[in-house]
Order: structure tokens, then sequence, then C-alpha cells
DNA sequence: CGGCTTTGACCGGCGC
DNA sequence: GCGCCGGTCAAAGCCG
């Protein structure tokens, strides 16, 4: 399986969790696998994630970072991989240890890449022998430890390179068990903010999954 | 006024 | 040990 990264995680019940989310067994988070091994299209794919993912990403989601991680993360060939999975690798998705980098195409002019989660950005750095600055983000729930950086490529000017650390383990709240009380048919999302982009689904945290812990 | 960006300082790891 | 380099902190300021 995908068990044979060395797993180095800092945290032990973090890792604990993202295996949990990323593993295509767990009830809690099911990956669009079924769909792929019926030989459905890629279409077909996208109506089940969004069956399972109420908020809707735009552009480059994570989800395609999240869903292609689930298999990077082993020693898996890419020979075994399903074609669907291959094409999100093959759009530029590469890792080095725990971090996965993505390259896009902002074909709009400074058009960011919106992947729909809210970032706060906490610094900016020049980087050696690229004339480009890299830009730092974190993930603004407070208790979410997912990171990316960006930076535009030194070669197109209009490609980025992102680069995430950490996962959005927050995305996948709703699907979590929360207490015994079934989720009826009310979706659990939030009402968003006032903020210009309404997907999200950034409320609770790790704690929601088994102690019904609230905060301020 | 609050949340975010900005921006230089700060810090730790690594190579010489 | 020292200095470079990349990542983070935090004070200040911008902007809705």
């Amino acid at each position: 399986m995908e068990d044979a990264m060395g797993a180095t995680w800092s945290d032990g019940s973090e890792e604990e969790l993202v295996r949990e989310l990323l593993d295509n067994e767990t009830p809690f988070f099911v990956l669009p696998e079924e769909a792929l091994q019926s030989q459905m299209s890629v279409s077909n794919e996208d109506s089940v994630v969004n069956r399972f993912i109420p908020t809707v990403y735009s552009g480059p989601t994570i989800r395609d970072i999240e869903t292609a991680l689930s298999v990077t993360t082993g020693t898996i060939q890419p020979q075994e991989l399903s074609p669907a999975r291959l094409s999100i690798l093959e759009r530029g998705l590469s890792k080095v240890e725990h971090k996965y980098t993505l390259k896009i195409k902002s074909c709009d002019n400074g058009a960011m890449a919106d992947d729909g989660y809210k970032w706060r950005k906490y610094g900016q750095k020049s980087i050696k022998n690229s004339p480009n600055p890299r830009s730092y983000y974190r993930c603004t729930n407070p208790r979410c430890s997912a990171k990316k950086q960006v930076e535009k490529s030194s070669e197109d000017p209009d490609t980025l390179i992102i680069t995430y650390e950490g996962l959005h383990l927050h995305f996948a709240y709703p699907f979590f068990p929360l207490n015994n009380q079934a989720q009826n048919t009310s979706p659990p999302m939030k009402k968003p903010r006032n903020k210009t982009s309404q997907p999200r689904a950034d409320d609770r945290e790790h704690e929601a999954q088994e102690s019904p812990k609230h905060y301020p």
C-alpha cells in the first residue's frame, strides 16, 4: 500500500488523521476511487467528488493535490496509477518529502491561483538564483497547519509554482460523524463570512472528530 | 476597526 | 565559528 513512506511526520496524532483522510477505505472520507475503478469517465468522477465535497473549489483545487497525495505518498510506480490520477501528476505535481509542488499556468494576467481556501500571507523572500520572490501563506484557520508557497517561474512568467505543505484537515469535517448525531438532510456547510469567495468549509478542526470540544 | 499585507529583523540549519 | 540562505515573526500600516 501507500504505507511505504517513512512517515517522519512531526506529530503523531496528525499523521493518524491524515492517513485516515487519505485512506480510501475509511468511511470518513471516500475518495472517488470507486468511480475510477468502475471505468467511469473523468466527468463522472467529478460529479462523484462534488457529491462528497459540498463546497465548490475553483481552479486547480487542493482536492487535485490531495487526491494525488494519496498516491504519491507511496512507492507506487506511475504505471500502476489510474489515468485520471496520472493526468493530475502530469499537470506538474511533484513531491519532495512532505511538500507537494504544483506548477500551473496562470493564463490571465496576474490571475491568482485560487484553490478555494483562505490564506494569510506571512512572509515574502527573495530566493537565490531566482529573480522572483517567494511568498509564504498560511491557512487562515488558526488550527490548520496547512501552508503554501507561491513563486513565479523564472522561465515562464505565466507559470506559478505553488508548493503545498500540510493538509487542510478541516475541509473534510462535514464528513466526520460528529457526536452520535447523524447529520440530517441539511448540509453541515457553514454560511460563508462576508468575504469574496464563499467556497470553504473551514470551521471545525481535528478534535471535532471525537471529542465534542467547543471554543469561542 | 479588524483583518490582512508589508517588510525588515530574527533565527536555525548547513556548508565552508 | 562564521556567514549565507531560506523560513518565520511581528510591528506597522493599508484597506474594506
